[in-house]
DNA sequence: AAAATAAACTTGTACGTACAAGTTGAGTTT
DNA sequence: AAACTCAACTTGTACGTACAAGTTTATTTT
């Protein structure tokens, strides 16, 4: 963690001890005031992380309470799995190996624009499956720029979450995204992956993930079965209608 | 627009000025010591309004530049539709009436739970197609619980933004969503409204809006062609994978 | 016991100062 | 002409004060 700013080192410590559930779900973050003796802090400073901890969806402030931790629905602004309530537990989710991470040329149509750096460096690229209960939901397929990543197709395993292998390998942090979202047939691919039937309707997404390093982008291509859990989302702010 | 603090008045003023195209895409705002000498207001103040210009997107800070309006591409945490750069003029796009306005009992199954108070009140619903270039590519169902909004069955229009005429008739703002997204096989229903063939994959997606009367929330159901355009949206920020 | 009041908390708004750090353009030097 | 320097901008960080306004708890009054 090299932010050097006193705002942001609280920022990340509270953030840290959030989802170590030193302050759980519902749970009250010490006081502004609290916190400014504690750490030897002006108010504008300790407010100035915690707005920040607001607006990325781990709490909410309350004038007169405090700052609440929110629930793990806070996690995505992009979209999410979401069964009935279930898919919170990670023991009913397992992953299973398409591809094992392996150096290729970029795929000739590829969905999203490649810089030339991107391009000179050639992709990195594997494959999985995720499955909820046994049951086969969202076929991935991710293609990462060869730059700058030693030792990832040795170290990364398919069943560990790509981006904290990021943050922890690499301290890469996903700092935004850009996603394109269609409605498609199954095809003769998708029934192997995703056990379903030939022409069955699937979610098709293609995102585009911004890095903390600025010509680092990642990309993947999703395919959702969602007969049986919808994905979804929880936004906090919008601004203009269709 | 009763937003009564300093930084909400000045935050609407901008904002109201870059939809209007005082600042377009791309120029500069004024300098924060100019927006403080023309409203008499403190750096504090000025910093604070163009902070929430800059986390719902509308302008991108830069340190030793200024604040600069960003593209059409702000807009949404929701999911917009989105051609390949077209889609942006209005002009394209037009809209066709499917039910006008009116009033009936909440639908036997509904995807949201309800409150008593909304239970009681009954709802409004009303529903359109919209088309982009004459090609019909979203079919939508709202829901309104009937509670404090009157003259709205006689008023509303269903060529005119849902979103801004709450605005300006009730002063109601959307402040947030859920939704939940899945593909689907087209039923007669949406053959007839989208013009597909039977058991083509469309988009379903549930939206529950939340607003600034805590116990209103508005209600809809979509049904998207995504042969021709996808789905898109941007985000700046994310916490955590799946 | 119940209700009203007050005190002690909480966050929100608004003002101010000072300096750091990035960007730009005019001016000077080479 | 090119390179450098510097002043004048810009936003970012950090400190401080004061009061408003919502919540909770303890106290007092009824």
């Amino acid at each position: 963690m090299e932010s050097s700013t006193q705002y942001q080192l609280l920022y990340h410590r509270l953030k840290k001890e959030i989802l170590a559930d030193v302050y759980p779900i519902g749970s009250i973050l010490p006081s502004e005031n609290d916190l400014c003796f504690a750490a030897n802090l002006s108010r504008s400073t300790v407010r100035q992380a915690l707005s920040q901890l607001e607006t990325e969806g781990y709490i909410t402030k309350l004038k007169g309470k405090g700052s609440i931790v929110k629930s793990k629905s806070r996690s995505l602004n992009l979209l999410s799995f979401h069964g009935f309530s279930a898919m919170v537990d990670k023991t009913k989710m397992s992953t299973l190996s398409v591809q094992e991470p392996m150096f290729m040329p970029w795929p000739e149509e590829f969905p999203f624009e490649l810089s030339e750096l991107e391009k000179g460096a050639g992709c990195i690229h594997f494959a999985r499956v995720r499955a909820v209960e046994r049951r086969p939901v969202m076929y991935e397929l991710t293609f990462v720029p060869n730059l700058n990543l030693p030792r990832f197709v040795r170290q990364f395993k398919l069943n560990q979450s790509f981006f904290e292998f990021l943050a922890k390998e690499y301290q890469l942090e996903i700092t935004g995204m850009e996603q394109q979202i269609w409605a498609v047939a199954a095809n003769s691919l998708h029934t192997q992956h995703l056990q379903v039937e030939s022409n069955t309707p699937l979610l098709k997404i293609n995102r585009k993930y911004h890095s903390n390093r600025s010509h680092l982008n990642l990309y993947s291509t999703l395919y959702c079965n969602t007969e049986k859990y919808a994905l979804g989302n929880t936004s906090g702010i919008l601004n203009q209608s269709i």
